[in-house]
DNA sequence: CTGCTATATATCATATCTATATATAGCGCG
DNA sequence: CGCGCTATATATAGATATGATATATAGCAG
């Protein structure tokens, strides 16, 4: 699946301009997806007008750069849903938070402490906005795909919170386990 | 955060060549951190050399490529531990299925039913292996990425069970059975 | 003995991202 | 009232990364 795709996703549900797809990719429904960004959507967006696959109406904006408003074709519904016949890719789940979690014994521990704030907010923010969202949204796909979101965010969130102390070795007034026989000072 | 700290990353935990970070990103112990692949591993090892981040020394064996077993150097530590500085970028998730699902009611049921059973499967061997790697894994920090990754994906997954109905056409009604005993239908 | 997988390096064409240029409007702030 | 900031809107250059392939050999299954 290639950003031809992903445009030509969203603009079966809505006729859109690129900055618009830019937006709803970067932050709005469709942000769960499949990445890009303006240096791919605009050429995508015009190659496809070629092939007919999109047509494009200019709307006139007196002093502001006109809105090119693309719409999908039969021709482009058929590329579309052609496209999702493909078995869909697996999916990509990346975090720069876990890879500095690698290197929690090497680093100050208010380094540490810091990025773990800074994450549970982050994952918090997602929740709650992931709800709002939810909310806010009738079509059923959208709603699978953020309660789906939601679920694993959740999950994650919990699991920080009941698991830090792994990484972060602050609290050593709570030993887990009594009968420990090996020393756990080296380093 | 970029490739060449994935590397060095890698290296600070044990020299490697570079098909060996390329398997580790792909499949292995780094395969939740951050993308990458031969085609910018290679370069990014080439590139560290010349500038002393790395050394390498070259294994000849006989009848095949020799390898090229890249070391990380003191200058290279400072390095990752000056990138490992900055503040991580947000967890990156994005998910193919999720996007065909928005098109569930407009596509063959059965296709949506085949891709439900591919994900679900994809989830549910993706947790086994986890759990797996868990088991034979010493690293705080990797143990509690993985935590991390089980613990959302079973959630994932447990959502996946309980709501794929919304988007596989529930038909709640009973269907064929001739048999009007109270037995709830399984399958 | 053929095909498949694994080891191992390397690169090319293509795809994509990041950052920027261009232009205007609106809003808050001192 | 101007200053900076954000938002709207298109577009692209340059840097970066991916996906596929080339090269070469070994081991294993059928």
């Amino acid at each position: 699946m290639n950003i031809r795709t992903l445009c030509l996703g969203i603009l079966q549900f809505d006729d859109a301009t690129g900055y618009e797809i830019n937006k709803l990719v970067a932050d709005g429904r469709f942000s769960h997806f499949i990445e890009a960004s303006y240096g791919s959507i605009y050429p995508a967006l015009t190659k496809m007008m070629q092939e007919k696959l999109v047509t494009c109406r200019t709307e006139i904006q007196p002093g502001k750069p006109s809105r090119k408003i693309y719409a999908i074709t039969p021709a482009g519904q058929e590329e579309l849903f052609r496209a999702l016949e493909d078995t869909p890719r697996p999916n990509r789940f990346k975090s720069e938070f876990l890879f500095l979690g690698l290197f929690a014994n090497m680093l100050p521990a208010d380094l540490m402490e810091k990025a773990f704030t800074h994450h549970e907010n982050e994952l918090m923010t997602l929740v709650e906005d992931m709800q709002d969202h939810c909310n806010h949204c009738d079509n059923p796909g959208s709603k699978f795909a953020i309660g789906y979101g939601i679920a694993a965010n959740k999950a994650a969130l919990e699991y920080l919170r009941q698991n830090k102390h792994l990484l972060l070795e602050s609290d050593p007034a709570e030993p887990v386990s009594t009968d420990v026989t090996k020393e756990p000072s080296h380093e």
